[in-house]
DNA sequence: TAGTGGTCTAGACCACCAC
DNA sequence: TGGTGGTCTAGACCACTAG
């Protein structure tokens, strides 16, 4: 007899992670120590050993089991907190807090990449690159600084676009995939140009977010971004509840 | 005739799914376009649904499709752009770096909780907790600094331990599992306290990361930790090379 | 109400590696 | 070399919702 029901509405899979990670959470399963084999835990849970499998790759993900071959399950000793940043477009970030979005470009014009912008793009120093510096408002408020240089050649019908009025963000978001991103924060003291940018004082902190982009050949574009003093940048860490 | 092999090594669901990633990339699917459903797509790729299906999850949780029943599968317009932040603990990250590890604890003892301690933690003001401050070091010199609260009640246990010596981090990591967890990210300007203790000027900018971790009853401890000025955090972001 | 994704099952073969 | 996880398949039923 093929296929049993699904379950009423209760993803099986996810009610074996959530019994698993309750067995480890109030310390059935010690760490370090194996746990039984999906065999017997699909004979246990009544269900197939692939949806047990599913369930502890879940549990694998998070950290909080070690899957190999041959040796077994076991609990992570020291688990990694893992946490999830979603990082949406500026816009989006503004509006969900309920203002209203504006943004401006304070400067835009192709240049020679300096060195450490050329490094972090992995590009020969010199390369021209169109570097340009914008400021995202939230209720006509400084919200973030973005300083931004974008490689030309990957970012194919850029240069007839109007950035002065298109915001390069979205467009680029939009019309330049990337496949692999490198994301760093920092903390820098506002300079005198940010601080009058941003409206506050120099030397307050900023936080800083770094993010460099690559499609499958060559970079696309790197960028500096610096949020207004006391923004709080929220991740999202744990597991999902029950 | 069931289960044909399982392809030679290369998981059949990621060549899928990599195909896939490159059509949204090289815009053969675009934008808010529809893409053939898991059906049509297990016949072109030779495998069954189920394939499909695990593949195109993948690119979900990526944020590059868009999927709902009936509805079928859509590119998203505005990928949101996501990073995995890997949170070890902090003798982990500095031994990773090729530096010895210490740290000393600074001050511990039970104190009330103030409003924003509380009110963090969701649990009355002036309920007792174990506060306690720490500086990390890395090859001698100051890596970060802790600032601890502990909630007694969700750590049994813990009242006999001495934490002059043990280090709380890693004790809680390996002894009081978190379900859920909020981590957030600003910078600061160090005070002079902060600034002696990380031996540095005050002013001077610093990473702060703020955690606060839950099991599934009460709260656990929320730590506000102060980096060393300079310090970078890496995030991975974007998709697994092909 | 019919088309699409979500999930499960039973069986199978394979890769890896601890023993 | 045998036990364990990794992955695939073919078939099935169900949930959701667009048309």
């Amino acid at each position: 007899m093929p296929a049993k029901p699904a379950g009423p509405t209760a993803p099986k899979a996810l009610h074996i992670a959530n019994e698993a990670r309750r067995r480890i959470i109030e310390r059935e399963w010690l760490q370090g120590q194996r746990i039984p084999d999906e065999a017997d835990l699909a004979i246990e849970f009544g269900a197939a050993r692939a949806t047990v499998n599913k369930a502890l790759q879940l549990l694998a993900d998070e950290g909080l089991l070690e899957r190999r071959r041959r040796a077994g399950t076991r609990v992570t000793i020291n688990p990694a907190r893992k946490a999830t940043l979603t990082i949406s477009i500026v816009r989006e970030q503004v509006e969900r807090a309920g203002m209203d979005y504006g943004h401006r470009v304070v400067a835009q014009r192709r240049s020679p990449a300096p060195a450490k912008i050329a490094k972090r793009l992995g590009l020969p120093q010199g390369t021209v690159l169109l570097h340009m510096r914008a400021i995202h408002y939230g209720n006509g408020r400084p919200f973030q600084l973005e300083d931004r240089w974008i490689n030309l050649a990957a970012a194919p019908g850029l240069e007839k676009l109007d950035f002065w009025q298109l915001n390069a963000n979205e467009w680029l978001v939009q019309n330049a995939p990337y496949l692999h991103a490198e994301i760093a924060f920092t903390a820098a003291n506002a300079d005198k140009r940010e601080a009058r940018l941003l409206q506050t004082q120099p030397g307050n902190a900023l936080l800083i977010m770094q993010r460099t982009t690559w499609n499958e050949l060559e970079p696309i574009t790197t960028v500096r971004v610096a949020c207004q003093p006391g923004y709080l940048l929220n991740a999202e860490g744990g597991y999902r509840p029950d």
